[in-house]
DNA sequence: ACAAAAGTGTTAAGAATACACCCATGT
DNA sequence: ACATGGGTGTATTCTTAACACTTTTGT
């Protein structure tokens, strides 16, 4: 047993994989790294998680400051994994915490210590520093899952969106097509969404109607999508 | 930023939630803590991990020091979530990953330090430390969950088993009954186990045939089961 | 012969899949 | 009038769910 008085935590760090959709495909919230190592590496924004902070307080933290992201401008975060095979640090073994973010219309906004933050689409990645391609994959699969089970696209769509958008995020996440008709009978039979009287019109054909989620918070589908 | 001279590593510390099937009950390992804070108090077999150890190092030997209990005879061990919102050690905020591990015929041995390891049925838990009680509806929810989209059971189970046996995990992993008869037929088409050429006789009854599965690693269903 | 668990099939309802044309608009 | 994306229905296959009796053994 570990003697309190010889006790010696590792490095704890936060990395935070940011979703948003750029048109049609799913796009990641990439950071040039400011300092070693991997300086000048592409990375997920991530840092320190000192002692009396959570982690959850430290992912906000970090990722203002590297990323110039305002969590508050995130529909939903959550936690995904906890990594410690990484030496991440020179000073040894570190153990980093993994969240998700998702959201929609997020402009990093550069600030005193903002590490060049910039979205990439994810099957159009740069090389990462660390383990961060693995991280990612899993993150994209965890979404993959989630969204299949809950109605957690919400968070990656504005309030108001048509069938079209709603489809296009689906096949952005999935990375396969989906047949229309089938997507839009199963879709809205779940009891997620609802129809508004507003329609959308932009270009030239028939204006889309518009729909929104019953609740813009985290529910599980009564069967699974697709 | 946090600036490295500064920077003190918060508390991590690694909790284990070890399931077995006692009879034809999911129950799970608790210690009853030596030493305070909750000394006396049941708890789930958790302690400190320190700098130059991975969780998962640190969780195979807290597991064996406190609850006598070899990682090598589990059969499956997950990691779960990483909790932080607990006040844990009175030097302040602390960390810690929890993991999940699934065996059978677990036999918790008394050591050294061993904390009185016992196991107990699911649905009749004492009362808890910390927020460990959260901490395992969590780990069974999960475990609902994986065994519905994977071949995760084998894990609960001898090599070979009866189909009554199999369908009794599910049951007390689920918490409810199931259709014998649709049981059968939805599990055998899933591909995941095979009959033997063994049967069990044991009790004034008809023998039972012996099935075991096709692979003793975790496997992902082509349909979800249930 | 009886008690006890093992084993087995059918039907009906619901869900998934495959698939092609008309509609409303702007230019 | 035409180009563009929005919108809609049906038939088939597969999956799920409900349900009760016969078989094999030990005593």
């Amino acid at each position: 047993m570990v003697r309190l008085k010889e006790y010696v935590a590792p490095i704890l760090t936060v990395d935070s994989v940011i979703f948003q959709l750029a048109g049609d495909t799913l796009s990641v919230l990439l950071i040039q790294r400011a300092n070693a190592p991997f300086k000048g590496s592409w990375a997920l924004p991530g840092g320190y998680n000192a002692a009396g902070e959570t982690t959850h307080d430290a992912m906000k933290r970090i990722l203002l400051a590297k990323g110039g992201v305002k969590t508050a401008g995130l529909k939903l975060v959550e936690q995904l994994y906890t990594f410690d095979t990484i030496a991440r640090d020179p000073r040894g073994h570190a153990v980093s915490v993994t969240y998700m973010g998702l959201g929609k219309d997020i402009v990093p906004e550069a600030g005193k210590n903002t590490e060049n933050p910039q979205f990439f689409p994810i099957d159009n990645l740069p090389k990462l520093a660390y383990d961060h391609a693995d991280i990612i994959r899993y993150a994209h699969e965890r979404l993959q899952n989630k969204v299949t089970y809950t109605n957690a696209v919400f968070a990656l769509l504005d309030e108001f969106f048509t069938l079209t958008e709603l489809q296009m995020a689906y096949e952005a996440i999935l990375c396969r097509p989906l047949d229309k008709r089938n997507f839009r009978k199963k879709f809205l039979s779940l009891d997620l969404i609802h129809a508004t009287s507003e329609m959308r019109r932009e270009g030239a054909h028939r204006p889309a109607r518009l729909y929104t989620f019953n609740k813009q918070e985290l529910d599980a589908l009564s069967r699974s999508f697709d």
